[in-house]
RNA sequence: UGGGGUGUAGCCAAGUGGUAAGGCAGCGGGUUUUGAUCCCGUCAUGCGCAGGUUCGAUCCCUGCCACCCCAGCCA
């Protein structure tokens, strides 16, 4: 048989339904976001459920913009949204609505509730319908407006859609169970009076209806078949399966609740990450250290590495804080792959090759991708200045230190091995510069020795080199979970940003933006989306290279 | 003292009566002109705890414990 894949619990539910025949075998499925705000990682694997399930049995998936709140809500963040889900590599092809699109038939529902007798006007106060709904433990007790009669709440409601009533003074319940131990069953409200115009509707409505009234019919009359939301949904499910009972809705979709996603040391809470925005801790919705799909996007992560991530956790009910190392294991994944090498220096330290002719430049060849010679080769010019990485030298240098130290040969990377013949320092006894010698006969490919070095680094011809802006981005806070602590700002990783004066290869130097590249033994990097340009290039580290190094380094401290 | 949900390795996650998949991380080794990649090996006598049923229990039963969510006219 196939070696297919676990299939999470959500999909074995959907298997069942097809193979019987519910729904018609239909698979319909949404995505519901409230247009007030931007979408992050958490909001991804929501995407890619929904729209991956409905693919995988041949259904469809809407979009719709929940927006029964104006006010809280805007057209900005609806095409943020959109741009979002789109680079996230979704389509939903027609299915673009929105809750608005259904005021009229929600009204109607709401009417049919009212004739039934299951809905009434409350003119409670928004504080006194807090105090009798009781609380976790006791019982609420009834509204002395429960038993109005079915005329007097097509009145009131009728008056309330009319402007009759300023804010607040009345609101449409349901009539369900006010001793129910679950408290969304205590007569939840059903329509609330605002005056505030609403971006799709304008001013036609004075009373917007509330999510969980809104939410489930919404998902009736889109012929949803698996309405999908997170844990803390699972409470309103008795009532989402009220609602369709009692509006009598020819199609009853059905809810299932998962997990959320939480993402060690990254942040998804709206609120706090609207308050670094608004606080100008970070540049915007868009700063690269955001889990926000904006900031990915613009850091560079590949949405395709995404997606891949989002499979990989799988989809369950438990609690779960995902470690960074697994998104930064897909993201290396498609970037190792998809990425052309280029060398690139970030902290330049200048090596003059005595040896080697002050006039002459050469052109060596290197490989655009090792791994796939059908991406060809390059030319790099290589003279007798060069720029190498300061961390590439250590005049104390363990033994196990493979690079550049006093006397000892490294091999420049698609060039020749050279040996450091001086250390030149400054006058605070900074190393400054490096006098080295070259080896003619170990240029690479062409080379008469076949001599070896422990070591390979990476260089670029000072002269011909491009300098540019390389931001170096680690984790936004220091803490795995900074959603649970008070005060955000307190967990801020204060060397989130390193912004360094890098030396580029000048083949990097038409660079646009969209390609991402290896920058040998460095890590991976992109044009900066708002800053780079030709003239003055900004690039970011999407995410660095493994780091072999810095474990030997740590065993090391810790043997000692 | 209410209602709902969840407990399988450091982090995820299959398995749900026949003797613990897989991924990430870690550890050990090999290849390597990227200390990367790649390759090989290793990593739960154990499935929240305690009883019970059974030839046999992560799975069934009983009791307990821990953690998460719910008292917006937010979603």
């Amino acid at each position: 048989m196939s070696d297919a894949p676990a299939r999470d619990f959500i999909r074995q539910i959907i298997d069942n339904d097809v193979s019987s025949g519910k729904h018609g075998g239909a698979v319909v499925t949404r995505f519901p976001p409230e247009p007030n705000g931007f979408l992050h990682i958490g909001h991804a694997k929501s995407i890619c459920l929904n729209f991956a399930v409905a693919a995988e049995f041949g259904g469809s998936t809407y979009l719709r913009f929940d927006d029964t709140n104006p006010g809280k809500e805007s057209e900005e963040f609806v095409a943020a949204i959109k741009a979002d889900v789109r680079w996230l590599g979704f389509d939903w092809q027609d299915h673009l609505t929105h809750s608005s699109d259904y005021f009229d038939q929600l009204y109607a529902a709401a009417e049919t509730l009212i004739g039934k007798g299951v809905a009434y006007v409350d003119s409670l106060s928004a504080e006194e319908i807090r105090e009798y709904r009781g609380t976790l433990t006791q019982a609420g007790k009834d509204s002395p407006y429960r038993d109005r009669s079915v005329e007097e709440n097509f009145d009131m409601f009728r008056r309330m859609r009319a402007g009759e009533f300023a804010d607040g003074e009345h609101v449409l319940r349901a009539k369900i169970d006010m001793a129910s131990g679950n408290i969304n069953l205590r007569d939840p409200a059903l329509y609330r009076i605002r005056h505030i115009s609403h971006q799709h509707t304008g001013d036609k409505w004075c009373i917007y209806p509330m999510y969980d009234f809104a939410h489930g019919l919404s998902d009736a009359f889109e012929g949803i078949t698996h309405s999908l939301c997170t844990l803390e949904f699972a409470d309103h499910r008795p009532l989402y399966d009220w609602l369709l009972e009692q509006v009598d809705t020819p199609h009853r979709p059905q809810q299932i609740e998962f997990s959320r996603l939480n993402l060690a040391y990254a942040l998804t809470s709206k609120r706090k990450l609207n308050q670094l925005v608004e606080e100008g801790v970070v540049s915007g919705w868009d700063d690269p250290r955001l889990a926000s799909l904006a900031g990915m996007r613009r850091r560079g992560y590949p949405p395709a590495a995404i997606r891949d991530f989002c499979q990989r956790i799988g989809v369950t009910k438990k609690e779960n804080i995902i470690e960074m190392a697994v998104l930064e294991n897909s993201i290396r994944e498609n970037l190792g792959e998809a990425s052309e090498r280029r060398m690139a220096v970030m902290k330049p330290l200048k090596i003059v090759l005595t040896n080697y002719a002050a006039d002459i430049t050469e052109q060596l060849t290197a490989q655009n991708h090792p791994g796939r010679p059908e991406l060809g080769t390059r030319e790099v010019p290589f003279g007798r200045e060069i720029y190498v990485e300061r961390d590439d030298f250590m005049e104390d240098a363990p033994r196990k230190f493979f690079r550049l130290k006093p006397g000892g040969e490294v091999r420049l990377r698609y060039a020749y091995i050279i040996r450091c013949d001086e250390v030149i320092k400054d006058d605070a006894g900074e190393v400054i510069e490096l006098r080295c010698s070259y080896d003619p006969d170990t240029r690479s490919g062409t080379g008469t020795s076949d001599r070896k070095v422990k070591g390979t680094i990476h260089w670029v011809s000072a002269e011909h080199a491009i300098a540019a802006e390389v931001r170096l981005y680690d984790r936004l806070f220091k803490v795995p979970d900074p959603g649970s602590v008070d005060d955000v700002l307190t967990a801020l990783n204060p060397n989130s940003l390193e912004i360094v004066s890098a030396r580029i290869e000048p083949a990097l130097g038409d660079a646009t933006g969209g390609v991402t590249y290896q920058f040998e033994r460095v890590g991976y990097f992109c044009t900066d989306s708002e800053d780079h340009t030709q003239g003055s290039p900004v690039w970011n580290r999407i995410v660095t290279l493994r780091d072999g190094w810095a474990k030997i380094e740590k065993q090391a401290l810790q043997g000692q």
